[in-house]
DNA sequence: ATGAAATATACAAGCGCTGTCAATACGATT
DNA sequence: AATCGTATTGACAGCGCTTGTATATTTCAT
């Protein structure tokens, strides 16, 4: 049997109390007894049990994570889950994972999701960061929480960064490579990202004086069919652009294969770059030219505002956290048109 | 606030104690009422409270997921953790993710870990699955395990697959076609993968009358990097091997950037093929061939495992899933030397 | 009807911790 | 040295549930 906080308090010669006191880090114990207590905690090898701790205690110290259950190998969430894991490392709190099916009914889930885990904070990821219904529900049931990349007005802490700008950036980087037909492949309707990356792109594009076209820009839906596709649209145009900035790497991949299929060499025929920095980007061959979004240190931040939430209900604010375009090799001037290779699957 | 079991009671005008019978499934509870008992508990919509739960019985309903901290996106893990949790839906148990920094002292975090979560049950991934150490303190603890391609004798409950069968089944998949000279790039000293994954390449090589080489086995460590410094060995041969299969998929990316380097058209100049069927496999151009490691079907399976060890301390059990070979466009027979292509990078 | 078995209830205790509030120790003032 | 105010410590109840004992009620076979 693990020891109690009892047998503590016994090694130390105190109240069970005054060694709680020390645990949750409050004042009102002299240093000296503190340090004894701490040496008593060593000695016995002593951790609280939680059970009990979130019983007694108003707080659970759970942080709940909210995620759509990945069908693929989502490597956003996994990237999430190592960050906040990692960042929880440091404070008492432990991460729960709760992946919705996106078919529930979110508001009715979460209450009983709020019944079984009592999560002190809970922390939001895209599509479910957009769902107001279910923020307006957290804002009743007074559970601080932090979305990531949320595209509603109506959240108190968010975090995120500046894709519209990155969109633009990595844009600007085909631009100054010499590219002027630039294809584009938008993400999922529904999605923040499909809209900030989308307008990136034309941003980028007007600062240029490029002239946007309509017939440039297809549809996607961030998986890797719809980046084959749409790339196939694309180069099937009677005048293909020399680029296609994939609205995410998965799609870039799959843009790549379209290109492969053609006998197309990215990238001295086609310049493709995507957005996310997955780790298949750097797989690949050629490596992917994108944008790197910082999911740990997304994590890492989200982790830290609820947690200031948690202290401070009123907590509200908008975070952003720096990105960087990754060049790599699938981008290049245009018109450096080698002699292809072979048709091949 | 959420209701209580005693809310229940009075919705249904029973007592506390039968309410909590239904909640355990435990018998004498005539039909009837268990059923206007289960209508009251949907009508108010409650969810027991794990913490009081877990406090009280003698259980936590939690299964704790034990693996090594993922530097890169290891979409292994993140398989893993999927089906995991996929399986618990359907069960009354959570489960705790635990990712051990390899620097800890395991034996020693698990009493720490176990004496805050008293997880009912654990599973353990490799290496840890390795550790016999810590397999020993489980027993001690008597903390029911399963552990995933462990490769000790030492643990009670494994599942895995046939890798060696599996690795010879690729090979032999490149030995059908033509190969006759076929690299092979190992994996990370101390998991199981590498020795079963060499051995059945050994295998297939005999069985086809192949003498083995020992100039074309490489020491890799299943990382990127490790795949792209093979091959470049392997290629500098004086006589080259006309195909690759590397122990893992990130490696054998790396085998493919090396091939791109150097003007080797995939599968025309060289084959290369991988094992686990990481999403990233999938999006390479041509399309990997690998083996697939079916990670939600081991983590359904362990959990099952689990599950039965805790109602049965005895069981004692070596499951083994199918696998299957996913033969994609980066296999071809040899020989059919394409032109290639600019050196590019 | 009658008794035995199967069901259900009431109640108390307790899981390991924290919150409340009362008790004590301490230090500074007179 | 007595006094007061504050800082520190402790006693005890209780978080929501399960478990156990003792008792009451129902059911079914005879």
């Amino acid at each position: 049997m693990p020891p109690r906080i009892e047998d503590v308090a016994a090694h130390a010669g105190v109240s069970t109390k005054t060694v709680s006191r020390v645990l949750n880090h409050q004042p009102n114990v002299r240093p000296r007894l503190r340090v004894r207590i701490e040496a008593s905690i060593r000695a016995l090898n002593y951790v609280p049990n939680r059970s009990a701790r979130s019983l007694a205690g108003s707080r659970s110290n759970l942080i709940a994570l909210l995620y759509d259950n990945p069908t693929a190998g989502s490597s956003y969430i996994m990237e999430l889950i190592v960050g906040i894991l990692q960042a929880c490392k440091s404070t008492p709190y432990n991460a729960v994972l709760h992946p919705f099916d996106s078919s529930e009914n979110l508001v009715a889930a979460i209450d009983g999701f709020v019944a079984q885990h009592r999560p002190d904070a809970m922390i939001l990821v895209p599509p479910h960061a957009n769902n107001v219904a279910l923020i307006r529900r957290l804002d009743e049931l007074a559970i601080p929480y932090a979305t990531l990349s949320s595209k509603t007005r109506e959240t108190r802490c968010d975090v995120g960064f500046d894709e519209r700008g990155a969109s633009a950036a990595i844009v600007d980087h085909l631009i100054r490579l010499g590219h002027r037909r630039i294809g584009h492949i938008s993400g999922l309707t529904g999605h923040g990202a499909r809209a900030w990356r989308f307008a990136g792109y034309r941003d980028a594009l007007r600062r240029a004086g490029i002239e946007y076209e309509d017939e440039l820009v297809v549809e996607g839906d961030f998986m890797f069919a719809s980046g084959e596709s749409g790339a196939a649209q694309l180069l099937d145009l009677a005048e293909p652009p020399t680029a296609i900035f994939a609205a995410n790497d998965d799609m870039a991949c799959g843009v790549m294969r379209e290109a492969y299929r053609r006998g197309l060499p990215v990238p001295q025929a086609l310049s493709v770059c995507g957005f996310d920095d997955t780790p298949a980007s750097l797989l690949m061959s050629p490596g992917l030219t994108t944008v790197h979004q910082p999911c740990r240190e997304l994590a890492r931040v989200a982790v830290e505002q609820v947690l200031r939430a948690i202290g401070d209900p009123t907590h509200n604010e908008t975070t952003r956290v720096p990105y960087e375009v990754r060049v790599r090799a699938s981008t290049a001037a245009p018109g450096k048109q080698g002699k292809g290779f072979d048709r091949i699957e």
